[in-house]
DNA sequence: TTGACAAATGACTACGTAGTCATCAATGCT
DNA sequence: AGCATTGATGACTACGTAGTCATTTGTCAA
């Protein structure tokens, strides 16, 4: 069913029926009316691709995210509801491993997709320039690697870190470790710089452990070897909320109670921290701001330059750090 | 950048350069190299635009799911995953109002995907029959009322509740109460018939409570209900694990501890359900299997027939439900 | 009444690709 | 040598739309 079907059965030409869909006004509303009518009984919808062809715009977005984990889920939420305010539509390409980037990208580069969210913490530099240097429109995001080379849009990982780092320190935290997620990553060393330098401002070392991923399980598991290693320390401060929601359970699982021996902190606010069960202190990324900056630099007026649009996070205080746990426990043993 | 640039560039025709990239086995291995040699020099890539209108054909499955629940997150993951093995991309489409839906469908059709996977127990028979009427080939995911209109792949519900519901009874349950997420959904309608079924046949009357909806605020909120107007069952068997997270994070808050005075079950098998902080005895979906069901379906060789598939999924024996709790406080008080 | 002008519509074409058919050269066979 | 066969390639065209330009119709003012 094309516009020249319809336009055959209304009696005009397929120019008339392309323009009452495309630009209405040029149409007689009586001549309108009829195609209207003429195509929903035939059941005539535009065709995008051929428009796409025509008009060398597709009014579809790319996103490029990593398929596992509980915040990059949240962030495609996000970009999908904002894009359909628009009315673009997202294109999905996802990868599990860095390796199949490349094919990724390939793909990618034969829709003519009219931008692409390229959102990964594990895209080296290098390869994210060559992106970068194609005509498309592209916009890193949460990607602190990207900076200078294509544009981005990130939450503000070292200003967050160090507001946690303060907030454990505020309730006592006189030893602090971090775990982080896989080191080689621009967006764990962001973090744990952040975290490091303002507890070095307390006289408070930060040893870094690598939990080799940012799931559930490596926190898990990070936390389970610390335990088992003793010495634990006041605050444990973790890269992500993930891995946090590892830690905690780890802990409890050995009978460690937080945040009344250890404190914790996460990184990313998902809709989990806030759930009871955890109540976890972290640090909330504006998401829906976040995704409305970069969509903003992808379908803005000109080009997107290569700017870095940072974003202050929000401290969210939750029980795994109460204030009084650990003085009142220091008191007891004093 | 087109095959044409390339073709004057190599001097050969478009013809050949076309054919280079869609089926080299008809070029020259010579000629072949040289197109190949040409296109990366000017960074040619075939446009999946121009080769879809070509083609009638735009390797693009186009997936309309619920913008928000863990539950939906985790099955586009499985999808999007399993598509780009098979060089599928999957146009998302996603609302968070069922009103929504009529607007996503209009420009869901612009799109001319190859199929459509409809994913929401949000849709109600009549629209479901509408948009099944197309041409275009659909699968419902999940979708009880799906059955018959359309061709649909789900989880087994009646089935996977009667084994929850004979699980909570083997462990001593006597009073059972069900919460589910909104009444009006056929999946919510399944899930509570097969539990109440199976559990009248153990002579237990099975209340039904709806939460309205099924994110974790409303498990917590229909827990917390519960438990104010006293009368607290042994069992309370919950729609979704994502409520099933909310109602036991509302029993703990108020002191109920689970499963020693009251055991809860889950549907769904959520990545969640195996952290340790949850352990719950749920229903796990095989979604990767469900996946792969629908896209066997919609990229079958034949129209899908209108046929429901329903797979049967796995009992997961979490903490929630350990069986000698309540057995033996009810020896403590009997 | 007629010229000027705007509104409405139609004819035509390009967007980039891939399939059809035709052409041409090289090879094998009798 | 002559002819059929095969492989490689080019010319041409359609896919469905929307923009350009030309044409027609209607309106208004001189």
């Amino acid at each position: 069913m094309t516009s020249t079907d319809v336009a055959a059965h209304v009696g005009v030409s397929q120019a008339t029926v392309a323009r009452a869909f495309s630009s209405p006004e040029k149409v007689a509303p009586a001549t309108r009316k009829r195609v209207e009518e003429a195509a929903a009984e035939l059941g005539y919808v535009p065709n995008a691709i051929a428009r796409s062809l025509k008009s060398q715009r597709t009014n579809i977005i790319a996103a490029v995210v990593p398929s596992v984990g509980e915040y990059w889920q949240s962030v495609l939420t996000a970009f999908s509801k904002q894009l359909a305010d628009r009315r673009q539509q997202l294109l999905l390409f996802s990868f599990s491993d860095p390796a199949q980037l490349e094919d990724v990208l390939t793909s990618l580069a034969q829709y003519r997709v009219d931008g692409v969210i390229l959102a990964s913490a594990s895209i080296d530099a290098g390869r994210l320039a060559r992106v970068g240097s194609q005509q498309l429109p592209l916009v890193a995001f949460n990607q602190p690697a990207a900076s200078g080379l294509v544009p981005s849009v990130s939450v503000d990982n070292d200003l967050g870190m160090r507001r946690l780092a303060a907030h454990v320190v505020e309730n006592g935290a006189r030893r602090v470790a971090y775990i982080g997620g896989v080191a080689a990553t621009s967006t764990d060393q962001t973090r744990y710089r952040g975290a490091a330098q303002a507890l070095a401002q307390a006289g408070i070392a930060c040893p870094y452990t690598e939990s080799g991923g940012w799931a559930y399980e490596h926190g898990y598991g990070a936390a389970r070897e610390l335990v088992e290693l003793g010495e634990l320390p006041d605050a444990i401060m973790v890269a992500g909320d993930e891995l946090a929601f590892g830690v905690i359970d780890a802990l409890e699982d050995r009978g460690v109670s937080v945040p009344t021996e250890v404190m914790v902190t996460g990184f990313d606010g998902l809709p989990q921290a806030s759930w009871a069960g955890y109540d976890l202190t972290t640090l909330t990324q504006p998401v829906e701001l976040l995704v409305e900056q970069a969509i903003a630099l992808l379908l803005g007026p000109s080009e997107p330059e290569p700017a870095d649009i940072v974003v202050a996070g929000e401290l969210r205080l939750g029980r795994t750090t109460k204030s009084s746990s650990i003085l009142e426990s220091r008191k007891d043993h004093g």
